[in-house]
DNA sequence: TATTGTTATACTCTATAACTATA
DNA sequence: TATAGTTATAGAGTATAACAATA
């Protein structure tokens, strides 16, 4: 089943839910909007076999090549020991190369293939069509608002943890 | 250690990362922001012993007494079967209880208790606190508008879904 | 037949401690 | 001593199939 066409009051604004009308909580829109987004992507992604992780970390890589697995780690916000099998998987798929550091020789510069590259350049239409879909009908002005408001909330946490 | 101060561009704009200009895709700053509050939220809630979903669960089940669990877990946008431990644990706390309907004994009307009202109600500032700290420096109308971006993102996942 | 709640299960993501090799 | 990467492990969250009771 679909879901129904029901509203629910938040304090955050009305949330669809079912045929009742509900109140939430605030954060809890911004679960709602990542699920969308992470099961939409992860649709978009899984002809070209990569998840959003792999996917994120293929990018940062191709678009910053050289980085390091502890600065790819901190990009993607995620722990070193977890950022392995990732790198893992992009390294057995030849997608990557772990290169080591000359001068400093515990860290590996990470560095894409020429597959890798042309399986990043496969991908960029279907995440561009994924995007533009899930932001139809979305202004430029307020889509800017809305990343702003998300760094500005990322910074304020940061301010404190 | 703490994040340092670095910037990366990303195509959603800059990502603070480390001492590098990176670039990332649209939908990941939605997950960094999501990461911040998901553990910002659970280190507020883990003074009462609840975590963001038997949270969500409590709050929905005080402000819609009789809410069924097929609902429920609609409105939390989760499977029925994962709410099954969620609303176990609440109920084993005596927080909420599950009654039977009358009219139709397969479901259950769940309702709070007098215990879980006023752990409810306990919450109420902590929560607001949080939310205060995490929103400091937005104003309301870019409040608004990212949350009216967000409520559309998810509609536009619905028409295709 | 269909629906509500349940059980079982598996997969992904996340978090921590401890190890190795280098610095 | 400290750092980069790794291993092992455990805990959450999520998704699917199949079942019993009820409609």
């Amino acid at each position: 089943m679909k879901k129904a066409a029901l509203e629910l009051e938040a304090k955050s604004g009305p949330v669809a839910v079912g045929d009742k009308t509900l109140r939430a909580f605030h954060g809890y829109q911004m679960k709602r909007t990542f699920n969308v987004i992470q099961s939409d992507l992860s649709r978009t992604l899984k002809p070209f076999d990569l998840r959003m992780l792999t996917y994120s970390a293929l990018v940062l890589i191709v678009d910053n090549p050289g980085l390091r697995q502890s600065q790819l780690a901190e990009a993607m916000d995620i722990e070193r020991p977890n950022l392995v099998l990732i790198v893992d998987e992009l390294e057995r798929r030849d997608l990557i190369i772990r290169d080591r550091l000359p001068n400093d020789r515990r860290a590996y510069a990470l560095k894409v293939t020429l597959a890798g590259r042309q399986l990043y350049q496969k991908t960029i239409a279907a995440v561009k069509a994924h995007e533009e879909m899930l932001l139809e009908g979305i202004g430029d002005d307020a889509l800017a608002t809305a990343m702003d408001v998300m760094r500005r909330i990322e910074k304020n946490h940061r301010r404190v943890g």
